[in-house]
DNA sequence: TAATAAAGAACGGGCGTTCGTTTTAGGGAG
DNA sequence: CTCCCTAAAACGAACGCCCGTTCTTTATTA
């Protein structure tokens, strides 16, 4: 099939990265081979290679992928409400993704946090995509603890890190950890950051 | 050397894990070659695999290791205090783990996480170690309870596995996040955990 | 001297990758 | 419209390297 127009590649391109999406999320990066993905996805080397000049170069874009997944996500829940709804959004939205685990692909997650100390282009993106969640709660904080919402004697950078460790540590416990109630943990999680909403007395003192 | 004693066996054990667990924590699991890790401890392959009779058996030890050592700082800090100062001085212990990231070894953690999806053993390693902290947590907590000292509201499984995470998040952002300031965080949480304690008016009421 | 420990050359297999070949479909000539 | 022709796309056997592991040989000491 020559002279094939661009959807029809960039549909094959996506075709073969969620089959290695799949391969990597079951068995790792370094335990699926090349010819996982080629049996995965029924395309043979040469066709593979004619998408992705290696495998480092999937791993990459796969990295890619989940950043930008991740930026629309945090792009869409930005528009709505106060910063306590905002959050609420935020959270229900990711925690959300860890319902299904064999659909959604946070094992991918884990293996790239692995792979970012070997490779700097992996590392920057995931840094990059971190940042990127970070700079958006810093900036719901602020405006917050401006507006009145929450108290001002938290600070802000480090409340930011603390939301996404929280997510984080989520995925770590579902994947290797055995048995995670996730909707209690979220419950509890949401509670822990009520308590810092400033409260009636807060207000008036 | 034929006949040497028990000691000098395991100190040559000792040695290869060392030597293993700063190539791991340099290039991870995978990456590192057994070569690297001969070179490092200068041994030779015949020697090693005296003492190993696999690379994954190599991990298992590692991942095992580092079980018993989080074990250990457990049971040494259970033996002080109240609830509040057990979970403070629980927290700067594994925090301090962090400080210096080349010579403690979290980046391990990392890599042993992805090896957990792949390999049975070391999963169900890490399935202890976690479970262990979380089995220690949700005792502190309920006795705190019980005492007065911890609302009665909060779940201890949840608030357990929100404690777990705060670290491993830590672990996370410390490794591929980029620029975590550790002990601001660290006082973020505490002042966090410290807002879930019971405060006067709360008693009486 | 016998048994253990260490050495290190050699091997076998599997992996990522390449490359020569085959298939496919658009486009110009008749 | 039909028939090639051409270039893109896919194929898949083959390659070569590297890694984990083994095995024979050498050193060491009780």
């Amino acid at each position: 099939m020559p002279k094939v127009d661009k959807a029809y590649l960039e549909q094959r391109r996506a075709q073969i990265l969620k089959s290695a999406k799949a391969c990597f999320a079951k068995n790792g990066f370094h335990k699926t081979t090349m010819r996982d993905i080629m049996k995965k996805s029924n395309l043979s080397s040469g066709a593979l290679y004619r998408y992705f000049k290696s495998k480092e170069d999937i791993i990459e874009a796969i990295a890619l992928q989940t950043l930008e997944a991740n930026i629309a996500t945090i792009d869409d829940a930005k528009r709505k409400g106060n910063a306590r709804s905002q959050i609420e959004t935020l959270a229900d939205r990711f925690f959300s993704l860890l319902e299904k685990p064999e659909e959604k692909f946070t094992s991918v997650d884990v293996e790239l946090w692995g792979e970012a100390s070997r490779n700097k282009k992996v590392k920057n993106i995931l840094v990059k995509s971190i940042g990127a969640h970070h700079a958006e709660f810093v900036k719901i904080i602020l405006q917050a603890q401006a507006n009145g919402e929450i108290r001002r004697n938290v600070d802000p950078e480090s409340m930011a890190s603390v939301m996404i460790a929280l997510f984080q540590g989520a995925i770590v416990q579902m994947r290797v950890g055995g048995n995670l109630d996730l909707w209690k943990y979220v419950a509890c999680v949401k509670e822990m950051l009520a308590t810092l909403l400033i409260n009636e007395e807060e207000v008036n003192a």
